[in-house]
DNA sequence: CTTGTTTTATGATTTAAGTCATAAAATACA
DNA sequence: TGTATTTTATGACTTAAATCATAAAACAAG
């Protein structure tokens, strides 16, 4: 996360997004860095029979899509509004101008990166050899650690749809549904009134 | 990839490795910044029933296992040598320093992290909603982009046994096995005895 | 409040990839 | 050079998750 005075020194702007707005697609060239100032981004791919993965979903303070920025390369993916946001969009060159004038801010930037690999290094071991109770464990747990899930007197409750559990984890809905009773039932997790608490 | 000289001067020493050797271990904290002097390694996890899924595939003067280095968090996975191999070590204070004191360095190792991002994202999204076929041609076609793959008078010599084809996309062997026939039946690539070009 | 959409839910059925068994060819190695 | 190990290969069979169908509950929007 970088400041807003110093994203606004640069001349960042912000910019709204309505809920399923897309803010840039797979197959385009990088030209801005992104930070949101509120609401909710997912980053996704769809295959040819419109199958969704998503790639993470990103929170307030958060940037996302820096990769194919310091690549020049297309984004392998999509970046969709999940609710109303509101996002710094920062030019290219002003963003690389900033980083050669604040060395500090790539330190920052790396360690962004490497959390991020580490999440994806840990999902695609799990998506491809565990299984569906596994899965959905690692991703909760590791919602848990990262992503803004608030504790109260039945756990952490983890505000993800099945369906968004699904599209993380590649695993269909009605897997993830059948998935998350299972797990109750071994004492993993609570459902109260539909909703999931670790 | 940082110069050996450089290396050199913050005190990295040269360390040699046997083929099938471990580098480090899964769920040991780093101490180290691993850079390859010659050689070849792999970074991979096993699960429960020994199935082993292959993070990546690392040669000559490629890094490898920074992520948990800057976050201070357990390797997500080992590093073992899949041949005999001569390792620069650099411990990590060192490593440290010479971030600071060669801000240069860090848009390296931001550029080297995007990189590996973005292979991660891309075998991400194959690996959980593509088929068999696709995932493989999509390994093959980012590794004659970023492995050493050698180009001769068939095509671009893939250079990986068909379990390790299967270790790299999730799939088990026998499936690979048909599916690369699938695929030279399509005309999308060649077997000439049993080495596969495309 | 009513209506439309999304989310959760469950049962029956299908299927693609995994598993198991077995072996020949190639390669490593002692 | 001979033996052991790894890699590639194929057929038969099993199975876990996907698919399909259907619906109730919850939520969102006008």
């Amino acid at each position: 996360m970088i400041t807003p005075e110093l994203l606004e020194k640069y001349g960042a702007v912000k910019k709204s997004f309505d809920k399923n707005e897309i803010i840039f697609e797979e197959g385009i060239f990088p030209s801005n860095y992104y930070q949101i100032l509120s609401g909710e981004v997912k980053m996704s791919n769809y295959n040819d029979d419109g199958r969704e993965f998503i790639q993470g979903i990103f929170y307030k303070n958060q940037s996302f899509g820096e990769p194919p920025l310091f690549l020049n390369q297309k984004y392998p993916a999509n970046a969709i509004a999940v609710e109303d946001s509101e996002i710094f969009l920062l030019p290219k060159v002003n963003f690389i101008k900033m980083l050669e004038e604040n060395p500090k801010i790539s330190i920052k930037i790396i360690e962004n990166l490497a959390q991020r690999l580490y999440y994806k290094s840990v999902m695609a071991a799990e998506i491809s050899t565990q299984e569906p109770e596994h899965r959905v464990l690692k991703l909760i747990d590791h919602g848990i650690a990262y992503f803004n899930f608030q504790k109260d007197k039945n756990g952490y409750l983890i505000n993800f749809t099945r369906q968004q559990i699904g599209d993380l984890t590649g695993l269909r809905v009605e897997t993830v549904i059948r998935t998350i009773k299972a797990l109750e039932k071994k004492g993993e997790l609570k459902i109260i009134n539909r909703k999931v608490y670790r």
